[in-house]
DNA sequence: GCGCTGACTGGCA
DNA sequence: GTGCCAGCCAGCG
């Protein structure tokens, strides 16, 4: 680990494929903090001011559900960008979950 | 230095 | 599928 934790973070997120979402703990398990699962979302706190933009909206928990939309500005907008790229979602949640994760253990 | 909070997880009922 | 509990680590008052 010559970076840190976040630049970590910040770059396999960026690395999610378009139309894929993987979870908190497949990110902090890649970066072997496999039980830092919070704070990858400590992290994506501060995605939303990084520069450049985090597609945090790729980043869902274990179930596959936006926890983190309502940090979104405006919350809707997790949803929409998700749908945009093709992820079905309802109830705050990812549909076909399975299907659409991205595990960065297995990808990278 | 202490205790609480949090975009979480895994296990068990 | 849903709910509760304990473990984890970093930031903040």
């Amino acid at each position: 680990m010559d970076q840190n934790f976040y630049e970590q973070v910040f770059e396999l997120v960026r690395l999610i494929p378009k139309g894929r979402v993987t979870s908190y703990g497949a990110i902090a398990k890649s970066l072997g903090a496999g039980r830092a699962s919070r704070m990858v979302g400590y992290a994506m706190r501060n995605a939303a001011l990084a520069h450049p933009p985090i597609p945090a909206h790729r980043v869902v928990n274990s179930s596959g559900l936006l926890t983190g939309k309502f940090h979104f500005n405006p919350p809707e907008l997790m949803v929409e960008l998700l749908e945009a790229e093709g992820i079905v979602v309802k109830e705050d949640k990812v549909q076909q979950f399975k299907k659409v994760f991205w595990d960065p253990m297995i990808e990278l």
